[in-house]
DNA sequence: CGAACCCTTGACCCTAATCAATGCTAGTGG
DNA sequence: CCACTAGCATTGATTAGGGTCAAGGGTTCG
């Protein structure tokens, strides 16, 4: 039952901006826009904002560079992370339907993102139908990543969601990578408490899958 | 922090199917379907399976009256229950990006649900450009359904899942509902076990604040 | 009337949360 | 350069929430 999916993405010529590159071009500046910095993109530090749940939504995001995360916080004020984004990534659909933000968004390392103003995204997908296409497959896309989320969060033990949480972050066996999340993070995103994946992390690497090195960590290719 | 997120359904005029009522007409057919079963239309049973995991995707699905449920199995057997589809849901979008549909769907009660195949749904879209609208508002509602499941699956201890999840299918406060599922089925959709969920249940009764009747269940108002 | 189911309840166990202490870096200012 | 601090990571002891296993009681339907 392993299927492999594909992701939709990388389907047009690449053009040095990913969301162009699945098709995206929510702006009118988008045909001119060579991925350089400029009018309506944005550049965050670590740890800076994008958006904040419930302040009003009138903005669609395109990230374009980084990797940042989607969190939700409830009432009690307990964090929950709902998914990491990463280049290409859409988030802040909600101002497609809603008032508020659902999530706050944050970055987790230095990144850059591009602002649409939904009445410009509104205007746009009314007028060339091809758009509309586009961001429905990304929002497919979206979808299905937050079904993958909830297969982690329903029926998987602690051990196997940091195992594999940790290698969607890692790159092939045996290449060092640096961790955009410290454990307390990993745990809000897992639902997890910090000391429960520093354990499970412990356990990989008595296990011999995985080394790590402060933030940094590889998984070593099964002998 | 208690925001009311609006749904973007009911938005157009009515026209008896929930669908077109949030402006979804993904089929050339649907400026003349008055809502009577007809070419397109599916009716399904009580447990009839609208399309399997794995299977190629081919159908966007569009639920016209009766509940049913999103599940997905894990290579190990184990069922995870995605979200329960109303009239006027969206279902089987991987469709638009993926061959191979991510999850099963089965009905809950007897269910009517148009199939829409995805080459005449792409045309559309293609051609009419407020269908891309109207197909990624109602793409945006899904995703921030599957953030609620999130949100449920992460951080809630099991009582609190089993009355959110309970309330979310009730009824006004002193009406008698009939539940579409059983305590396992329940189970599957809050990621706890049956005998929990029964457990949970029997609490809220204890406390008074629900009664149940075999599958029938209501809320008491709060005196 | 019997046979599937379904629901409930109890006893026990195990996973992960909680509480608490200790080390480890990394940055800051003297 | 060295304390000093603050955040982060690890580890241990204990607890509790929910899973598992098992039995019994209710419905519903042929």
């Amino acid at each position: 039952m392993t299927v492999e999916w594909t992701t939709g993405r990388a389907t047009a010529a690449p053009t040095g901006c990913p969301a162009r590159d699945r098709g995206l071009e929510l702006r009118n500046l988008c045909g001119s826009c060579d991925g350089r910095p400029r009018q309506g993109q944005l550049r965050l530090p670590r740890r800076g904002m994008l958006h904040l749940q419930g302040e009003t939504a009138d903005t669609v995001f395109l990230v374009i560079e980084g990797t940042l995360c989607e969190t939700r916080t409830t009432e009690e004020g307990r964090a929950q992370g709902m998914r990491l984004l990463g280049p290409g990534d859409v988030t802040g659909t909600e101002a497609l339907v809603s008032g508020r933000y659902q999530c706050s968004v944050e970055a987790l390392t230095p990144a850059r993102v591009c602002r649409v103003p939904i009445a410009e995204a509104e205007a746009r997908l009314a007028t060339t139908s091809l758009q509309g296409v586009a961001l429905c497959r990304a929002l497919a896309v979206e979808m299905m990543g937050l079904r993958e989320r909830i297969m982690v969060l329903g029926p998987m033990p602690a051990q196997e969601r940091v195992e594999t949480a940790l290698r969607a972050m890692a790159g092939d066996d045996g290449e060092w990578v640096r961790l955009p999340l410290n454990r307390r993070e990993l745990g809000e995103l897992l639902a997890l408490t910090q000391e429960t994946v520093s354990r499970c992390v412990q356990r990989l690497k008595r296990a011999g899958t995985l080394q790590t090195q402060g933030r940094r960590i590889r998984f070593l290719a099964r002998a």
